[in-house]
DNA sequence: GTACACTACATACC
DNA sequence: ACTGGTATGTAGTGTAC
């Protein structure tokens, strides 16, 4: 029997103490398909060099008679080959030791701390990546799989019927097919609301669902008079019970959640353990399985449960304009449609004719979180493809897992052998490590330009590891045929054979190029999601060199790395000057200058030449050419702030950077006025005008006009209340809060004003106030403290001193 | 009692 | 613990005088 396969859903299971791959997907019927197979792990042992024939047979044979026995199994070496490979891209013998169960490789590897063996790797990597490479198949790609159908058979203790799925086949042949075949997954999506914010605590009131023209809000809540979307329940215990069901009948192959992790997917295991019943959604009727994690990851056996929020925040949020990536911000910047308005009460405050409200609320969260895993799906199918590992783990995945499983999974083009992850005490050292010099930032001076253009390098941390061949594998004692780097102490060589990860993010950089020109003629959601993987990755790379956890960590080549780019930026200005511009700021990549008597033609001319000498795969592009620009002084001293600048291109548009405007702790009067501010004086040049509308803003703020919504300072509570050494105004907001029982997490937004007090309290913190709180708004505070830091040293680029203004002689005409 | 240096903390840039 | 370093700026804290 042969099948057209799509595998979406990874597990494995032990049989008669072996080792077998069970994958849910869908045939391209859109059936549910289960298929079982199998490999022969192994892992490596790498010979120390110069070993001969018979020490290495001796050897063999010392390690043939290793077994690992544990009450339900005995794992033996089942046979062993020698191998040619590399390590670390040098020339290595190995043993490939195949073993019965591989979840034993950890104990094998550690019988073989012999004197003949220089290292032991390959046994460190999770079951279904080690399947993944070895049977070559890859998550969301169409396979025809050859095999024999199981049904009620007695094979492996009669799996087909313990998993509800359509077809059950044994592989025996994978082949795949470069036919795209057009697939959709089935995707629900699903909310909680409850009474109380700790996990189990209080009830679960109502439960919604929401998919491909489907909608469903389960609740034992008064429901008469409901919209006919709501289906009610005797009691929690039963509504818990139609979810189940519902999950069941809908078959997905997704269920999504937003901040499911951490919230809704626990709640409702701890709901149903209390009324000691069964969670049983998975295809095998198990129930939904935790693992431990910062924030734990909830599975469900064979439907891939997915917390959009966490692939959004590791991925995305950087592109994003939300100031917080709670659902209402970010479906509103993504999808143009934010949440329903509904205030939250106990259960018990809230009057019969609220529940349909609240029901339409629930509802919306559920529409909202599967609009959302829609928009994305090409985002997570081109990660499944290019990572090749599965949704589950792309969509929970840090972006230094990301970097590694692209190098685990293409290592075999280079016959590589895995590199282990680091040991506790490699973390440390790593840890503890000196800082390594980074880029370079140039002092500006504070004023106001006009023409200006600005100059950047595409990817230029990665382009700089390709051209100068920066890694592990390549960072050698040999001066000869190297490329040499000047370091902070000692200097660096890095061999000029190009090694496997510079050739890899060669390939990334290349490809990232490729399809950016692609999706410039064929602008599809997948062209967009595919340049931006590969975008990801070539941004992700350099951080991954430095990075403590990684295992191809090398901070030689991410020291190097930001040393050449220094050099390579540096030389770059000196250019730009010496053609008769004038090099106004630069950071790290980028380069700002004045147009001074040069056309933009005489410009781009120029930056072709300059790309004509750059080494190796270093390119520069021009960013943009702009109007007019600011640059102001640091508030402590005379000399320009770096990273915070105001530039207006030719149509208009603002790029502020680092300024209050873009900084979310500080208010909102204060964040429109900077920016009202800077568009007069960058859009008119008016700066007598932005001082009229910081004069009449100053003037509203004295009247006591100004709204408490501008006031409000939002701060993120990072780390629980308790250890704080500082007692900063936000943590004694977030202690009022937790005083009044509101719920305070790690990561939220504090939000607060800061208050009039009657005694003279000199502490901001002691004038703290919540959001409801009775009180007017310390006049002095918002004046000294958020609205002339913000314009301050704008206007002083125009030597107004606003300070004086507002609190010198000429006070009584301002303000009388 | 206050000025000042220093530390803690949050947030941004690239 | 879950990419790197560079930078600004506020508020609290400790100490000298």
């Amino acid at each position: 029997m042969e099948i057209k396969f799509i595998p979406i859903e990874y597990d494995y299971f032990d049989w008669q103490g072996r080792n077998y791959a069970r994958i849910i997907g869908r045939d391209d019927n859109g059936k549910r398909v289960l298929v079982i197979d199998s490999f022969e792990p192994f892992l490596y042992a790498i010979l120390k060099p110069n070993l001969t024939e018979k020490q290495i047979e001796k050897l063999k044979e010392k390690i043939e008679k290793i077994e690992i026995k544990s009450s339900s199994r005995t794992t033996k070496i089942e046979k062993i080959k020698v191998e040619e490979k590399n390590f670390l891209s040098k020339r290595v013998k190995a043993l490939k030791i195949y073993i019965t169960n591989y979840k034993d490789a950890h104990q094998v590897a550690d019988k073989l701390d012999l004197p003949e063996i220089q290292a032991r790797r390959g046994y460190d990597l999770s079951f279904h990546t080690k399947y993944i490479i070895e049977r070559a198949l890859v998550p969301l790609s169409w396979y025809k799989i050859d095999g024999e159908i199981l049904n009620n058979s007695e094979e492996f203790g009669g799996i087909d019927s313990a998993y509800d799925v359509d077809i059950c086949i044994k592989a025996e042949n994978i082949e795949k097919i470069e036919k795209n075949i057009d697939f959709k997954p089935k995707i629900i999506a699903f909310d909680i609301e409850t009474e109380e914010f700790d996990i189990g605590k209080g009830e679960i009131l109502m439960i919604s669902l929401a998919g491909e023209n489907f909608k469903k809000v389960l609740t034992w809540k008064k429901c008469s008079e409901s919209p006919d979307f709501v289906e009610c329940f005797k009691d929690e215990e039963e509504m818990l019970e139609a979810f189940i069901e519902n999950v069941k009948k809908l078959e997905p192959d997704i269920l999504v959640g937003y901040f499911s992790d951490g919230f809704d997917l626990p709640y409702l295991r701890a709901r149903a353990e209390k009324h000691k019943i069964k969670l049983n959604i998975g295809l095998d009727n198990s129930q939904p399985v935790f693992a431990r994690g910062r924030v734990p990851k909830g599975s469900v056996s064979g439907i891939v449960h997915i917390d959009i929020f966490r692939f959004i925040e590791t991925v995305y949020s950087q592109y994003l304009q939300s100031e917080t990536l709670g659902l209402n911000e970010v479906a509103t910047e993504l999808l143009g449609e934010g949440k329903k308005e509904f205030e939250f009460k106990h259960s018990s405050k809230i009057k019969q004719h609220e529940w349909p409200e609240f029901f339409q609320y629930n509802l919306q969260d559920s529409i909202l979180t599967y609009k959302l895993a829609e928009k994305f799906w090409p985002d997570m199918q081109e990660f499944c493809k290019i990572l090749q590992e599965p949704l589950f783990e792309i969509t929970r995945d840090s972006m230094s897992q990301h970097v590694e499983n692209y190098l685990i999974h293409n290592l075999e083009k280079y016959n590589e052998i895995v590199e282990k992850r680091p040991i506790h005490d490699e973390i440390g050292e790593r840890m503890a490590r000196e800082k390594y010099e980074g880029a370079f930032v140039f002092q500006p001076k504070p004023g106001l330009h006009e023409n200006l253009a600005m100059f950047d390098f595409t990817s230029m941390y990665g382009s700089v590891i390709v051209t100068y061949n920066l890694s592990k594998a390549t960072l050698t004692e040999d001066k000869k045929d190297s490329y040499e780097v000047q370091l902070q102490k000692q200097k660096a060589h890095f061999s000029k054979k190009p090694g496997f990860f510079p050739l890899m993010l060669k390939e990334i950089i290349e490809k990232r190029k490729q399809l950016k020109q692609k999706y410039k003629t064929d602008p599809s959601p997948i062209n967009k999601a595919r340049s931006n993987a590969y975008k990801l990755l070539a941004n992700a790379s350099y951080g991954y060199l430095g990075f403590f956890g990684a295992r191809y960590y090398c901070v030689e080549a991410a020291a190097a790395a930001a040393a050449l780019s220094r050099k390579s930026i540096h030389e770059t200005i000196d250019m730009i000057n010496k053609e008769g511009y004038e090099v106004i700021y630069s950071d790290t990549d980028s380069i700002a200058f004045l147009m001074k008597n040069n056309s933009k033609k005489q410009t781009l001319e120029f930056l072709k030449s300059i790309n004509s000498k750059l080494p190796g795969i270093m390119e520069l592009e021009l960013e943009d050419f702009y109007k007019r620009g600011i640059w102001v002084s640091k508030r402590a001293s005379e000399s320009g702030a770096k990273k915070k600048y105001a530039l207006i291109d030719e149509k208009g548009k603002m790029k502020i950077r680092g300024f209050e405007t873009v900084r979310r702790d500080w208010c909102t009067l204060a964040r429109e006025l900077q920016s009202k501010v800077l568009e007069l004086i960058l859009k008119e040049g008016n700066e007598r005008a932005a001082l009229e509308l910081v004069k009449k803003t100053i003037k509203e703020l004295k009247e006591r006009k100004v709204t408490r919504e501008q006031i409000m300072i939002r701060t993120q509570l990072k780390k629980p209340i308790s250890e704080y050494k500082s007692i900063t105004p936000h943590v004694i907001a977030a202690q009022k809060m937790r005083e009044l029982g509101l719920p305070v997490n790690i990561g939220m937004l504090i939000e607060y004003f800061i208050a009039e007090t009657r005694e003279s309290k000199k502490l901001v913190r002691e004038k703290v106030k919540l959001p409801d709180e009775k009180g007017e708004y310390n006049l002095k505070y918002y004046l000294e403290h958020q609205i002339i830091p913000a314009v301050e040293n704008i206007l002083e680029v125009f030597q107004i001193n606003i300070k004086e203004i507002s609190d010198g002689s000429r006070q009584k005409k301002l303000f009388s």
